[in-house]
DNA sequence: GTACAGGCAGTAT
DNA sequence: ATACTGCCTGTA
């Protein structure tokens, strides 16, 4: 497989990668724990170690390489395949934005930029993390949790943890996990393990069942709302139509589709709109009604137009993860 | 010291 | 229904 690996991030990134054929980067919320040595990436699948590697020379600047090397401890079979979505026709996908030019100037901007599949309860237990808070932190919180509780795997003379699972984690004290430094964030994390750990919320059901009703369950659980739910949706539960709103994705709307928050405004407020009022409407607009709108403009992939304008308003605002 | 960071639940109106 | 508030922790 040809590859072609670039820093396409965000300046300061550690993370992010890409490789073309299919081309493929990832933002960094993707990955909470996966980490670069050398020319190898690991990342962590549950209780899976994932690995790949850059081998070979880069053909003069141009970052294609001509050997890509994928590895997991312990085995999963074409993980890569499953992990980066390749079985996701991302050309028909990406198409089908062809009409809105802010995401064709995304897209070509970031070629092949993916929805990275995670391992359902590790993501469920990493959102449950993210309220509040931001990427550096929500690493941090993850690598604690994993560090404490997880399975040590030793690989190319490095130490890594495996994630716990919820019947690890469901059993763990309150002050233990306070210890990882998730703060009030332990209400959720336990009641995540425990909605799990006990068979109320069945991970194989969510997967099944559509989008509305997959939401429906996630809701349910303490700490897990809007914005926490479309993250697992769209990152594990394969529903490509889930399109997190998050502060981020309020500004790039603002910026470049205002419509979309205008037709949800509640009375025609007069005032002028400026970003800062924009970054509170989630208090003013209703997400659910929200939610629906972008849906029906941005179509069953709108998960992915997510993800583009994420990259794009984060790398523009020279964000540093 | 103060403000703020990829939300959420609880409470008051 | 909608507005407002506090919250762990860490960094700028």
């Amino acid at each position: 497989m040809s590859l072609n690996y670039s820093h396409t991030g965000l300046p300061n990134s550690p993370l992010s990668f890409c490789y073309t054929d299919p081309e493929i980067s990832v933002n960094s919320g993707q990955m909470f724990l996966w980490q670069k040595f050398d020319n190898s990436w690991y990342g962590v699948y549950g209780d899976h170690i994932l690995k790949f590697s850059i081998l070979g020379q880069d053909k003069e600047g141009t970052n294609e390489y001509d050997n890509v090397q994928f590895l997991s401890f312990p085995e999963f079979k074409n993980w890569e395949r499953h992990v980066f979505r390749l079985d996701d026709d991302i050309k028909n996908i990406l198409s089908g934005f062809g009409k809105d030019l802010i995401l064709s100037k995304a897209i070509r901007m970031y070629p092949g930029l993916r929805v990275m599949r995670q391992e359902p309860q590790q993501c469920m237990i990493s959102f449950a993390c993210a309220s509040n808070t931001n990427i550096a932190m929500i690493r941090r919180m993850l690598s604690n949790i994993c560090k404490k509780f997880g399975d040590p795997v030793s690989i190319d003379g490095r130490e890594f943890f495996t994630f716990p699972n919820a019947d690890r984690l469901n059993k763990v004290t309150t002050n233990e996990l306070l210890s990882c430094a998730v703060g009030y964030r332990v209400k959720a994390i336990k009641a995540v393990a425990n909605a799990i750990a006990s068979n109320n919320i069945d991970i194989d059901y969510l997967k099944r069942a559509k989008y509305n009703a997959s939401k429906e369950e996630l809701l349910k659980i303490y700490g897990i709302g809007n914005k926490i739910s479309d993250c697992i949706l769209l990152f594990s539960l394969d529903k490509l139509e889930a399109f997190p709103i998050d502060v981020w994705i309020t500004r790039v709307l603002s910026l470049f589709y205002p419509w979309l928050l205008n037709e949800n405004k509640k009375e025609n407020d007069n005032k002028q709109r400026t970003l800062k009022t924009d970054e509170k409407l989630l208090y003013r607009y209703k997400y659910e009604i929200l939610s629906e709108n972008i849906r029906r403009y941005f179509g069953k992939y709108a998960g992915y137009a997510q993800q583009y304008l994420f990259y794009y308003i984060r790398q523009k605002e020279s964000r540093k993860w």
